[in-house]
DNA sequence: TATTTTAATTAGCATTTCTTATGATGGTTT
DNA sequence: AAACCATCATAAGAAATGCTAATTAAAATA
């Protein structure tokens, strides 16, 4: 058995398909099933069920694959090790960010990052977070940045920074009088939100669900983007919540539509998040570094109360 | 990087020396340098000081050997899986266990075990305690039967039975009158007591340390098997504790000598253990059946008073 | 039935791993 | 200090392993 061998498993298992498994492996197909058909001999017993179309697991199968998966992980480790013992900050690293955070904090910190670590090969993808914890568990991101708490077991965080939510109220609204907001104040029914799938979404219906027991799923207007809920507000459509960052590089004459909450201002908690086998600590640490530093720069709040991104049941 | 690689490297860690990690891995020695030197090259770090005689790991070389140790079993878990899923018992088994439990213990379920496993390869080690809890940790042994709780987070623990301690008191004892024992009665002094390293004779301390808090280390008489406790206590020098199943085969004469406790009797725990990896589970269980299913016939205790068998600060 | 898709097989080449034989180095013995 | 021993590295060839290209086989699709 070899950890070749257990990669290969792992490839086919994943596209179900040894043809396009072998390229995503950069070897042919018969390699691919030649050195599967060694492992099966060695062990005698079937990983794959040939029969169906297209290619399954067999119970077995499953077993070894996410035992294969464990051991390829743990040898990864091991060049991570010499990184780290040589204080080497380098190499392919796969970063998710949810979209709500991506257009505001991306510019803020990738420049400074990829200038202070220019051997990082940094790809990143704007995911949800359902998606970003699917493929962390997977191995197919390394980190990714995303509203916290998110209590999964296998997952580990660090707090980047605290964003505090900002009302966008339009002229014709009736709280547009106020000059701070108050969470009571805030009504679900005619709220701007975004389209299912998003964590911010799940934040604001959690802010105002404190103080309302029931919520009419009856959301007339949703969007996929803040600042379509800009442009839909400004139509008098109802008001909005927007992170603080995203109120920066708001046009103007937009400003006045801003207003603030009362002391402590509800909150998000932004984090980077990794698994909780701790590969490429060092680049992980390297991006916190650089963010954390940047962010000090920007949202200078005291006291902030956090609301959970995650659905309550 | 592969998996023999690895391997290589913890026999040339384990043994600090090529040429005997070699006959262990039943290569010869040039083929140990090659491939380690190509891990090396492909690491770009060196794992072995080849300068120290004996050879030492590097600082990283420690930590690649803490990982590699972990691919390594890892790995072997695979055919484990297969195993465990055909229902398949066999192959070679490592199993320790402790000076007193080994002579009474191991006849008793042997047979027993050989004639329903017959493709186990056992090969039974007697060992004290902390060789045992280091190779289990190391992995060249894969289970032990010992004396519990041991309170090692890495080592797990199924409890086998509880053996009853049993008063060996000669004619000439000033306790050899009363019928039934109790633990306030026993006095550390006059107790012959094991040699340092075993189990039972800190057992036996810290049962008469419940009723005494301090206790004068100066015990005249050890002895390095309860064989012979039994003959020094015969000829005046002291009574004795015996773990119930040594009191099974004592000659007719010296059964006057045996004398019960008060329920509930101190006992010891007896249990089976394993690293908390799990590996090779099915035989584990099998073991820890036959043993159980074979207990229950000899020892028909209630309700035990259980003895800590490590040693109290 | 013909076509397409996909995995297995075969044969040959390239690479890797291993062995035997030998060289180098450092420490120990006489 | 010379001879010796222990121990790891190196070299060259043999065995094995892993890979590719070309082909076959089998099943799904049209």
């Amino acid at each position: 058995m070899t950890i070749t061998q257990l990669y290969y498993v792992l490839a086919v298992a994943e596209h179900q398909n040894f043809t396009k498994a072998a390229e995503k492996c950069f070897v042919t197909q018969p390699t691919l099933s030649m050195q599967i058909q060694k492992l099966e001999d060695q062990l005698d017993v079937q990983i794959f069920d040939r029969s169906k179309k297209p290619i399954e697991l067999t119970e077995v199968g499953k077993k070894i694959v996410t035992q294969a998966r464990n051991i390829v992980n743990e040898s990864y480790r091991i060049q991570d090790i010499v990184d780290q013992q040589k204080g080497f900050i380098g190499g392919e690293f796969k970063l998710g960010i949810i979209p709500t955070i991506m257009p505001t904090l991306l510019p803020m910190f990738l420049k400074t990052f990829i200038k202070r670590h220019p051997k990082v090969k940094l790809k990143i993808e704007e995911l949800t977070t359902e998606e970003i914890i699917s493929r962390i568990k997977d191995g197919h991101l390394d980190a990714a940045i995303a509203a916290t708490p998110l209590e999964d077991d296998s997952i580990k965080e660090r707090v980047l920074y605290f964003e505090p939510f900002v009302c966008y109220i339009p002229k014709n609204h009736k709280l547009y009088g106020k000059q701070k907001i108050d969470s009571a104040d805030l009504e679900i029914d005619d709220m701007l939100l975004l389209e299912d799938g998003h964590c911010f979404r799940d934040g604001v219906i959690n802010l105002c669900k404190v103080f309302k027991n029931h919520i009419d799923d009856k959301f007339q207007l949703e969007s996929g983007s803040i600042e379509t809920l800009i442009k839909l507000s400004n139509e008098g459509l109802g008001m909005t919540l927007l992170p603080y960052l995203h109120t920066l590089d708001i046009r103007e004459k937009e400003k006045d539509n801003l207003h603030y909450f009362n002391e402590p201002p509800p909150a998000r908690e932004v984090s980077i998040i990794y698994h909780k086998s701790e590969l490429k600590m060092q680049i992980i640490e390297a991006l916190q570094d650089v963010i954390s530093g940047i962010i000090r720069g920007a949202i200078a709040f005291q006291d902030v109360k956090i609301i959970s991104p995650v659905p309550k049941k």
